[in-house]
DNA sequence: GGACGAGCTTGATATAAATCAAGCGGTTCC
DNA sequence: GGAACCGCTTGATTTATATCAAGCTCGTCC
């Protein structure tokens, strides 16, 4: 990999504090290879061999079980993903699929164990990332079980609108779908709430919404700090 | 905290690799405290500010939103709980409380973090029990959007009868409905769910379950490794 | 331009789950 | 012993969600 790549990751948080030796190490037989849109990267069951860092682009995170399938999570860029199953050695819980043309970064799965084993510095940067991914999860799991597809909805695109920078009008990130799927729902429930959300002044025209009237959006999502906050 | 009791929790995996006086220092201004049932211990939105391990008895987590509470899980000895939130020094995403007569050492989180700083085998240790938590939570939150009630009640079962040693018939470790909501669904349906599973052979009296045909239950309820595996 | 396909929407319907309302069966406490 | 309570169960009903079946819209491709 040549140092131009490096460098697009090196300022992530679990690599911000390791000192070059060690991210020279890490990045040794590490490569960087770019997909189409709708590749599967991986599948669910599968040895975990690389630590993915998607740099450009967006991967979806999803799960099957008898012939059910779901998106559990995507990812934007520039974040690592499945890290946990690197680190246990075991293998992935999720299947993981381009959206887009993406970019990635493959850390060989065995040199991130070294590193980890070797280097205090990293080893506790991956406990404050992975306390955050646990964090992420469990609030996920809350906004399932305690809120429906409305509210669920209702709180997707208030975030939506905050990662877009605040403006009234914005473009979802992927398909509807595959939204619906993130959200525990039908892409037939998933239109028919967005159309009910009319009643609180969110519009949308394809793949653009618009919320004109956020202060009523928001007295119907109740976004609370423990669920919504992704910084806490 | 005296050295007997200490000894409780020296061989949970998160201090099996660390040095004595790490431990020590861990320890130091750690104290024991048992507690009867139904107490809470701390609520959503607090400051993390013990790392808490269950010794005896059992403590339910649980989540609230606009007036709605749902159980997230349910902790038996021995194992240490909200480690993430005391490494990120974050609010407590979940409440806890006593379910039955428990016994607890509450280590202060600014000693944990103290520790993790400078001893790597603490470090390490916390990196690997994280990623099994982070994983735990994903299975949990699979479980939850790709199966239905009655599904996710025959996984459980079949889940209870194998830590109750596999016996045919075994006790529900909470009452019917705390298991209710940590199952994500309501008392009622919890009851007709039950009964339902009696075409699978499952009887009920009071707290006990009998599953005369487990094979069939087997059937019903899919159980796979990337969800129903504790161990990977 | 026109045919096709994919994703989205809509309506009708079926199913799952929640809610409401009793009643049952224990236990606790005078 | 009996009253009161609590958790569980059951049935009736409502609501939420999924499924099925079209149709629509907007691209792409010939």
């Amino acid at each position: 990999m040549r140092e131009s790549e490096t460098g697009e990751i090196r300022g992530l948080t679990i690599f911000a504090d390791m000192d070059d030796a060690a991210f020279a190490r890490l990045c040794r037989a590490a490569y960087v290879q770019t997909f189409p849109p709708q590749v599967e990267l991986f599948a669910e069951g599968e040895p975990s061999d690389f630590l993915h860092i998607l740099v450009a682009g967006q991967v979806e995170l999803c799960a099957h079980w008898n012939g059910r399938e779901t998106v559990m999570e995507i990812v934007r860029p520039v974040s690592s993903f499945i890290l946990a199953a690197t680190i246990r050695d075991a293998p992935f819980l999720m299947s993981a699929r381009t959206v887009e043309k993406s970019r990635l970064i493959l850390l060989p799965s065995q040199d991130v164990r070294n590193v980890f084993d070797t280097d205090g510095a990293f080893a506790r940067a991956l406990v404050r990332e992975l306390a955050g991914c646990y964090r992420g999860v469990v609030k996920s799991s809350k906004n399932l079980k305690l809120r429906n597809g409305i509210e669920r909805l209702a709180n997707y695109l208030i975030r939506q609108q905050d990662l877009a920078g605040g403006a009234p009008s914005f473009v979802l990130p992927v398909e509807k779908r595959k939204i619906a799927a993130l959200l525990g729902m039908t892409p037939e429930n998933f239109s028919r709430a967005l159309r009910l959300l009319g009643e609180y002044g969110v519009t949308n025209d394809g793949m653009t919404i618009t919320i004109a009237d956020r202060k009523s959006l928001v007295r119907l999502a109740k976004p609370v700090r423990m669920i919504d906050d992704p910084e806490i």
